[in-house]
DNA sequence: AAATGCCGTTGCAAATAGTGAAATGCACAT
DNA sequence: ATGTGCATTTCACTATTTGCAACGGCATTT
């Protein structure tokens, strides 16, 4: 395992679950030994990745962490460009609304505007949603290049509820019906009573890059709600695609 | 030089500069060789945190970046709680506000409202702003812990325009200065034509984690503005404090 | 009060992981 | 065709990293 890929689990752990953590309990969890948990903690902490409470001795993320992000949205305005639209979808649908980005890990919730009805769907940002089991996800693999499709076909579909899909003849039927309609339908592959509605957003080589979708929980969703959120949401991606892309003809992004 | 602190160093060059960055460009400005640089960059590529253009082979930072800057919002939501502070009090002084976060480089500026008025301070996201010469950095002093404080006013303390404070025994003053009054003012230390107004935003133990800080163009500040934004700004940081701390009495912060 | 357990920190020999020069392969321009 | 510039791969060498073990501090327990 090398270097990095350690300090980098040691940033993922540190991100998920409780604000701040021990050394011990980190390097538990990593199973890393402590001596050495600690000294990739004190590099990181060198350039700001990591912080740690001068009393209590817990490590937590560091200010670095925004810094990076901040500089990647200030190349590349994915968020500032995006979430407006994702407002006005939530607006208009009454639903809930997110948006993700594409990562080697699964696609990232980097964006969430909750329905305002008591019964709503929560999404986390920062969640990564598996392929298979979302309309994201199909949505993402109806456009995207493909042999990230085929990675997925090929590899394990874990099952998160029993109406996940498990079969890889059935995943491509869902993503070919996709590309053919613009728009992906999920029903509780990933979470029971919830089903979404998801769009590409497309990047200016024409592959999906991120995706954005409307989820509702079962019971509201009605004859015909599929389909006005599916043009809702197609026409939300294609005008984030041409607000990123459209006016810069300059600038290329995968 | 310590593994991550080459990976760390070529993620932060991803982030300044170009958006897209060639291999051969980045080994030269980080100074390691083309296959070390490669081989780390596969290693960061494998966690999303960089990401390369399948055709042009040009590297940028991935998503995971957002990923983990999420998580750590999450986990502390210091810009969702202090976003709408900062917009509320660039309403009311009609000038460019900026709040900056503290990481061991510097303060690290992670929220800009921009002036409406076409003569106007701008202020970049992501941006480290030098602690000695910028009234952030002097406010951020005057009630930081002790061990920082020294480390700076013990340190080099560069000049960025002729009105720099470059002497450890004026900085001294203007920090206590600050501490007296509860918000610094800054002359013109960081850009010629500036002048700032900057207030301490507290943690948990009473010691500065940030600054909010009012900006504007030397020849629109007239008598009584640097007070009124003086009030303006302690205010506003007290509150975010409030926000942040008040209400959550179980969870502590440094 | 002494003892026990847990945690963070430091030192050191062993070993794994990282290193860089050079070779290979690939595209595009000459 | 030939050349140039680039990314990528190989391999012997070296240095960084590693994990054990021991230490000191702190709290709770006996």
């Amino acid at each position: 395992m090398s270097t990095v890929a350690k300090a980098v689990s040691l940033l993922e752990i540190l991100g998920s679950g409780a604000p701040e953590t021990a050394l011990a309990d980190l390097a538990r969890r990593a199973c890393f030994d402590k001596a050495t948990t600690r000294r990739l903690l004190v590099s990181l902490i060198a350039h700001g990745l990591v912080e740690q409470d001068e009393t209590t001795r817990l490590y937590r993320l560091g200010a670095g962490i925004a810094r990076l992000a901040l500089m990647r949205e200030a190349q590349f305005p994915f968020l500032r460009i995006a979430a407006p639209v994702v407002e006005a979808l939530a607006a208009a649908t009454g639903e809930t609304v997110h948006l993700s980005e594409y990562s080697k890990r699964g696609l990232i919730t980097v964006h969430v505007v909750e329905s305002a009805k008591a019964n709503r769907v929560s999404v986390q940002l920062g969640d990564v949603l598996p392929m298979h089991a979302t309309a994201s996800g199909i949505a993402f693999l109806a456009f995207s290049e493909e042999r990230i499709r085929e990675a997925i076909l090929a590899g394990p579909l874990p099952a998160f509820t029993p109406h996940t899909i498990g079969d890889a003849g059935t995943l491509a039927e869902h993503i070919a019906a996709a590309r053919a309609r613009g728009h992906s339908t999920g029903s509780q592959g990933y979470e029971e009573g919830v089903l979404s509605v998801a769009a590409p957003i497309l990047g200016a080589d024409g592959f999906a890059i991120g995706t954005i979708a409307v989820a509702a929980p079962r019971v509201r969703v009605h004859t015909g709600d599929i389909e006005r959120h599916g043009a809702g949401v197609a026409v939300a991606a294609r005008d984030i695609s041409e607000r990123l892309f459209g006016g810069l003809p300059g600038r290329k992004r995968a």
